[in-house]
DNA sequence: TGACAATACATGTTTAAACATCTATCATGG
DNA sequence: CCATGATAGATGTTTAAACATGTATTGTCA
């Protein structure tokens, strides 16, 4: 027996097709966001620092600048360098002045930023498969497209 | 032509189909919140604000107390309290010591509160509709359905 | 080349989020 | 009916989010 959002909220009244849209997207956004973070908590990471740690461990050896960690944040973030602050004084990451243009800094993640990711990795991978074992994957792939999609109005 | 996440997010490695949905779940609303936000922020109002306005509209007449508003919040927030403080000193709502348990405060919506959801209701519609106006309605309402299934994992 | 604009990031400040703790009121069992 | 515990909010405090502004470096064009 599925509820509706409806149900979920108590709401009095139903809402139009497309904010409903937007309203199960967020609801199912922060349920799953939730489960998530609850999984990074014990290791003193918030689900956005989680999500630098992974953008620099997928970039190169040159790491990123501060505004491309920016550029690819799941949600934007609207202070980067102090949150990249936070980063390096838990040793997570370093920063270096670029030489080829001194304006930029490049952010690195370290060893240990490396170490905990690695410790991560089975946990999240968990999580993510127990919240989802009961959709089939054919669903789920369909749901990625239709979701690509919605970000995405085809001009 | 329709950009995945892969692409938009700019990263270098796929992810597994689980967590790939998660991300794209989570990126999307933070793509309809900013639109969502957008609109509300002339009016001196947050995602979350307005959202505690909706449900005290839809409420009845005797309004709802603290832990029923924090309950039916699309996000959890850990200081409802406060936040209808704020709500409080825009008069937006008012509260009332309840009579039947005097550990209880009812909060209500103020005509001041109902005029403001009122001029909302045209410019939010809109966003949505035009957000959400190149996907076909089925496959919208197809959307909702796999997002109610998502949420609440059959026993 | 040198002034001016643009870029990349740092810093300051205000506000709110997040978490813990405290107070007032009610429910319950002896 | 009183003690104990539970419930509903209020309050205190720390931290981070959000926004504006400042500074160093680079690009550009007269």
């Amino acid at each position: 027996m599925v509820r509706t959002l409806h149900e979920e909220l108590q709401s009095d009244q139903p809402y139009p097709l497309e904010e409903a849209v937007h309203l199960s997207i967020v609801r199912t956004a922060a349920v799953l966001d939730h489960a998530f973070a609850q999984v990074l908590k014990p290791h003193g990471l918030t689900p956005a620092q989680y999500n630098v740690l992974r953008i620099l461990r997928g970039a190169g050896d040159d790491g990123l600048c501060v505004y491309e960690v920016a550029g690819r944040m799941l949600r934007p973030v609207p202070d980067m360098p102090r949150m990249l602050d936070r980063l390096k004084q838990m040793r997570l990451i370093v920063r270096r002045r670029a030489t080829e243009d001194r304006r930029m800094v490049r952010a690195h993640i370290t060893p240990k930023g490396l170490a905990l990711l690695h410790t991560l990795d089975g946990p999240i991978r968990e999580v993510h498969e127990q919240r989802l074992a009961h959709m089939n994957r054919t669903r789920l792939a369909a749901l990625l497209d239709t979701l690509d999609q919605l970000r995405n109005p085809e001009t």
